[in-house]
DNA sequence: AATGAATGAGCCTTCATTCAT
DNA sequence: AATGAATGAAGGCTCATTCAT
């Protein structure tokens, strides 16, 4: 369909013994400990190496710059994520509506919980460069179609939603929820916060059912 | 009552020639052109000061380092935004709810549209250093205000909102909007994406008037 | 005898009206003040000027540059310590050899612990440049002639120094109470300190008396 | 007993090849040899690694900041001077006070005739800080094991010196010496020169030794 | 005479990256 | 494969000095 984007190369080396494989491991596991700590400020190869306990002439032995590390711990933190909303979907016990969206939305605040400064330093300067629609084709064509299934499933609770449907449910969900991680909010795991979260997106997906024909651009 | 809670620095010498006042405004208008057209990354002081067409010197005989240049144009930024969409609320001839929340929508988005990589670099620099909630509290008052005089003025459309009611629907609205902006969306400034953001914003107002009882935690 | 070296120039207007004098004496002491408070490090000629309560322009109408209003502050000192000592030696009502010695001590001892920063630094400053030994001249013009009264007033207690002699004498004492100024000896002020610095000096003189022949080389 | 007082930092990195010891050599020699050419002013890190035939990045690798390097090359000339000054006491073949300290003398003057700016420039800066003290420490400690030795050693010339007479018989050789050598006077190397400064020592213990219950306050 | 805004050379320091071992 | 010493471009910032007002 798309062209085939060419994939930004991050890798110098392909690791095929295991040591080497375990190497590129402890360094990503030391460039999210990195940034966690001190964020982008704090993130350099020299620290990176440091923590990650190799020398500096490894790192560089396995990523072609200090871009290269950072697109691949974005790559890696996205697929985690990923993972965690995929199976949250598939095992919400409760498969109405509401129980889907509020199972998504739990695993989004814990996923924002941990290592929130790591995330946010990984996105940020994923977006500086101009490689973020890269890294997004997967999560927005996982929503589309999680989406999708909502919409045309079994179930059939609702149409299919176009593209600007789909963005704004899931970019107004993320940005809440992302706003109160960032501002610190008291609230941020209560009940209350999560109630008004699930009816934000229920509200928003029942006037969408009750007036489909408004806007309808199919993604 | 409460000690004026003190303000962050940024100036370091108050103008008193008309000169003087030039060269700031020079300077933050040459800081906003470099973020927007280099982003954080080509933001250095020197660049800033070539680009305000002044000395280095001189920069820093007026803000004190080089994070006092971007809050200053943090700050300066914010009470633009405030003032537009004081000016659109005050101003709609639609005083219905959707037309208010539309003209706001409005606002929102072509603030955005201006400078879009300036101002997301200004708000990225704010966030990363702690400063990022002092900015914060005129907006949030100010929307706080609006969401209340919604909530209560003559129209009386809504019941008072709570704060996480508030913090949800404010927060959904512009992380929709900001990522829109971010990710660089081709149907920023359509008017499907526009209904979207209306439509969320009304739909879930009107989902609390509809059961204002759960989660009442009045701010 | 020596050609008359050419005096360093420091100041670039000579003040003929009662106001400048005044200018330029709020200069020299807020260039004293900022000395002792800060060292050499602080001494910038904005921070003098400030101090001093006049513009940096004016401090340039009056001073080439920086060295200028440190070369003037140390001439003007010098002349301060001169005129101390010489009262000192001249008022002593004990006109015995260890009673004008001891006089003089004091002298010294009162002369290093006002403003000791501020004199350090301006002797420092001096050093660092050739201007020393021009300045010292009349220091050492004077010492030579109470060394040359002692030795052959009518008291005539002793025979003149030779240029050896004197020196090692004054450097002596003066080094010994510079040491214990800078290293902040509790004894400074003490009795035993002034004695043995006194005692020095006079088994000096004492010795010489003694062996006169040894070393003779007049100044 | 006491805890040891924890020696101010001067080193980044512990050279663990040896080249990196010829480096760390190589910086020192070179801010010496811009210490003695340019004095303070001169010396600036770019000045030092470009004398030491290293770049910059090198330097900052091995000393955390420019002071470090003063610090540093002031412990490197402390030591060589105590050492200089031990093994002229230990060797000297003339066992008698005058010959013990004219030996000294020598020493000292030597130690200063090489590179006095350098020594200069070294000693103002280390003043400057408040490590002054710190340095002074071993050297103090010499001194007063000697003086202690000279009082009560098998020859038991002199009963034991107080601190006063201790300090003022140290500052004050120290002081007429490093007066000759800032002051650039040409009988600094002449043997009157000499004379005069052993003369003055010896004739001060003499006198001690003469009336030793004046003012003791043993150390 | 005085003011103070403006200037810019130059300093200290960091950090991504290379390469000899 | 790994190491880590070395590099140097580049950036933040200071401060002596000038000059238009």
């Amino acid at each position: 369909m798309a062209k085939p984007r060419q994939t930004v190369e991050t890798k110098r080396r392909i690791p095929r013994q295991s040591r080497a494989a375990e190497t590129v491991t402890a360094i990503l596991e030391g460039a999210a400990q990195i940034l966690e700590a001190g964020g982008l400020a704090a993130f350099t190869t020299n620290a990176v190496a440091e923590r990650a306990g190799v020398s500096i002439g490894t790192l560089y032995q396995y990523f072609t710059n200090k871009d290269a590390v950072l697109l691949a711990l974005a790559r890696q933190e996205m697929e985690i994520a990923l993972g965690d909303v995929g199976r949250a979907l598939g095992g919400s016990d409760d498969p109405s509506l509401e129980g889907r969206v509020r199972a998504m939305v739990r695993v989004i605040i814990n996923a924002f919980r941990g290592r929130q400064r790591a995330r946010k330093a990984v996105v940020q300067a994923i977006l500086a460069q101009g490689i973020g629609i890269e890294l997004m084709a997967p999560v927005a064509a996982f929503i589309a179609a999680a989406g999708a299934e909502v919409g045309s499933g079994p179930q059939a609770i609702l149409p299919a939603l176009s593209r600007e449907q789909l963005f704004v449910m899931s970019r107004a969900m993320l940005g809440a929820i992302r706003a109160a991680v960032l501002e610190e909010k008291p609230f941020l795991r209560s009940r209350a916060f999560e109630d008004e979260i699930v009816r934000l997106a229920v509200s928003y997906l029942d006037a969408i059912k009750a007036d489909p024909d408004r806007n309808r651009t199919t993604a």
